[in-house]
DNA sequence: GGCCAGGCTAGCA
DNA sequence: TGCTAGCATGGC
């Protein structure tokens, strides 16, 4: 089955998919040249293959949703509801781009990015996984254990000829033990941390879903007191996986980085530096945040 | 070879 | 309360 969405302009899609292909995973296949993006996404009853499409254009944007054909009415709700947080369709770009055009500093990564938005992680659980491996992991080892988590949990839909992927639920990482992630290269930690985390959304005594009701400051609440996760850990969460528009990462060493390039600054900003200067991007932080962290990738000068 | 990565905890003063 | 070593590996 196929159905056409229409965000909300600007909307670049093909932009938009550079951060996935510049930490290539086998959850996610990106086909460039078509723009598509394809991969498995866990709904309430079953895991959901669904292919994404750009068939508009930045100005005028249309994005094709491809799913199975035997989605009963409910499912297929539910993943148009997540297609819509993942991509964050409704999202006013133009509103974030005047908030920080205060700054003469933006006007070119306005330029260069215009019509992106972060992609959402598709599910809470694999969200927070993903956080908590990559604290102060360069990315590239980072997305080497997210890759060998995910073929330890060796879970796969067969999508279009193809077979994908899908992220172990908590319930199965909940069953390992530490020396298994430990064979994978996890250090003692952070397979603790993984792992009790994964139980503690088993046994239901934390409820992912729930905390999309409550603000951000309850959410901090709820998660810091467990072991292995701290601040940045929860904001990266509230980020990518909640879409909250206004989360400042500012002890983030990327954030400091980028800052300290694109206002020219001599020594790299501190926290407090970074909030400083950030409160004029409110209520959009988060885009800031997301803006400033593309504007390290490479290949952009 | 050393230092730093899109941090956090535990142990110490 | 505030500071710091240690964690695992890879890239520069």
């Amino acid at each position: 089955m196929k159905v056409i969405l229409t965000p909300r302009a600007p909307f670049d899609f093909l932009q938009m998919l550079r951060r996935p292909m510049s930490r290539p995973s086998s959850l996610i296949l990106i086909d460039a040249n078509s723009g598509t993006y394809t991969r498995a996404v866990r709904l309430r009853s079953r895991v959901c293959p669904v292919t994404v499409r750009s068939v508009g254009s930045v100005d005028g944007p249309e994005l094709c949703l491809e799913y199975p054909d035997d989605l009963a009415e409910d499912e297929r709700d539910e993943l148009l509801q997540r297609m819509t947080q993942m991509f964050s369709l409704e999202r006013n770009l133009q509103d974030f781009y005047e908030t920080v055009s205060v700054s003469k500093e933006w006007a070119g990564l306005i330029q260069r990015l215009y019509g992106v938005r972060p992609i959402q992680d598709a599910d809470l659980f694999e969200s927070m996984v993903r956080t908590i491996i990559g604290q102060q992991l360069n990315l590239s080892f980072a997305a080497t254990l997210m890759e060998r988590l995910v073929q330890l949990g060796d879970e796969r839909v067969v999508w279009k000829q193809q077979t994908l992927p899908v992220f172990p639920s908590a319930k199965t990482v909940a069953e390992w033990t530490y020396p298994r992630l430990r064979e994978l290269a996890f250090s003692q930690r952070k397979a603790e941390y993984v792992i009790d985390f994964a139980r503690h959304v088993a046994s239901g005594a934390i409820d992912l879903e729930k905390l999309r009701d409550l603000p951000d400051e309850d959410v901090y609440e709820v998660l810091m007191p467990l072991r292995g996760v701290g601040r940045w850990t929860v904001e990266c969460f509230l980020l990518f996986g909640m879409g909250r528009t206004d989360i400042l990462p500012a002890a983030d060493i990327g954030i400091q980085n980028a800052v300290q390039r694109l206002y020219h600054m001599a020594d790299r900003p501190k926290e407090a530096d970074i909030r400083q200067i950030a409160s004029v991007w409110a209520p959009w932080r988060s885009y800031a945040t997301y803006y400033l962290w593309q504007s390290l990738l490479r290949d952009e000068n």
